[in-house]
DNA sequence: AGCTGTGAAAAAGTTCACAGCA
DNA sequence: TGCTGTGAACTTTTTCACAGCT
């Protein structure tokens, strides 16, 4: 129970557990294996194991896991206990199709405020919240006591939204915008980006096109090979 | 030049140096340093010139790296040379983001086919590109050559979907719905999940609240101490 | 017998630190 | 002098393997 630095791997893993164990408990089931998690997830069912032994030892020898049990450990570990204050900054087609997202809302979170810098959208209603202009970000973060904000704004302004918002208060930022930020100490950051994970993909398909073409250690030049540096 | 395998860890970094490049090509820059390039992309200098080993090398010991010359390389080994061809299935609002998403296009992410199961969708026109009904899935993959699917449905008919598009002949797969999909071997699948983010964050943004509570080892019973098993 | 919890081993990833070249 | 390239140390993460409880 002392100081229970959970790794950051693991962290991650904790919502997929969570959501596949709210189905379970949805189905009727009273209890899982590791072996069974770990397949509805796809992992290794040791490496659920350790996972679920830095939230305590919540399991049974021969039996496994109490489901209820450990949807609320997870949650109350999560703190989807609570209710996070979260706002959208830029309302273009990725913040409003998070705006509409229901698994948004779904558990915990709930949206406070929507901004955006254009004039016409200023004054409408989103999903249930008025469009506030960005220039009022700093106050609304501050009214609502807003947690988490969630940047969908061009890369050119991001840095500038990602700084009010922590200006406002904010401590945990989700980024959408294909840009580096800085933001202060003790302030989370993550970042989801679309163009990035599309040439992740590419660069295997890529690999997999030099890999065929290259069976029997035949001769790749001008497939792979490299040009002269300058 | 034999056998290069590159981590996947790197990999995933080749994108956000190429993005700073590009933009350091563009601003008129000759060279870079591996210091220089760490600071924009927000990681350690060596790890940038222990990634960028994994290409070949292509820096100049006292000068740094040709700026041009590795836009080129990191590209190539991208496989941003060659177009893929993508699809979008899913046309909510997260697909129609998707579909207008400059970023998607810009760099050699062709996009040749829009699917929904939504008769009323069927046959209108977004992004340049007439919608077809997910019936059509296998045969528009076979016909375009789509290497990479995109899948932007809800969780329920997200391995339906995926199922669709392996038996169509992708071979990547960018899954926007949160539910763990079964591939076949041999095909890429990489996931972004909004929800899973958001809890990742919640996460963080408790510990802090415990913590900032804890302060001086207080007793923290009803924050975080565990309700006893069933 | 069945399944958890966990030390210990293995693997992957990161950072250091410095030799070596321009 | 300045900066790359890389072996080696270190850290994190994953996996194994088995003791220990039910």
């Amino acid at each position: 129970m002392i100081s229970r630095r959970i790794p950051e791997a693991s962290v991650a893993r904790l919502p997929l557990y969570l959501r596949v164990l709210v189905d379970l408990a949805e189905g009727g089931a009273q209890t899982v294996s590791s072996h069974a998690l770990a397949e509805a997830v796809g992992v290794n069912p040791a490496k659920v194991r350790k996972d679920l032994s830095y939230l305590g030892s919540y399991g049974t020898r021969g039996v496994g896991y109490d489901v209820e049990y450990l949807v609320r450990q997870i949650s109350r570990e999560l703190g989807l206990s609570e209710e996070w204050a979260t706002c959208i900054v830029g309302l273009g087609n990725l913040g409003l199709a998070l705006a509409h997202y229901g698994g948004f809302v779904e558990r915990g979170f709930h949206l406070a405020a929507l901004l955006d810098d254009d004039p016409a959208k200023v004054g409408t209603t989103v999903a249930d919240v008025e469009v506030s202009h960005v220039d009022e970000t700093e106050r609304l973060v501050k009214e609502h006591g807003i947690a988490i904000g969630v940047i969908a704004v061009p890369a050119t302004a991001a840095q500038e939204v990602a700084d009010r918002l922590c200006a406002g208060g904010v401590t945990s930022i989700l980024n959408f915008a294909p840009a580096v930020l800085q933001v202060p100490d003790g302030v989370s950051l993550r970042k989801v980006d679309l163009a990035v994970e599309l040439q992740i993909l590419a660069f295997y398909e890529q690999r997999r096109a030099v890999e065929a073409a290259g069976l029997g250690g035949a001769d790749l030049a001008g497939v792979l090979d490299p040009i002269p540096p300058p």
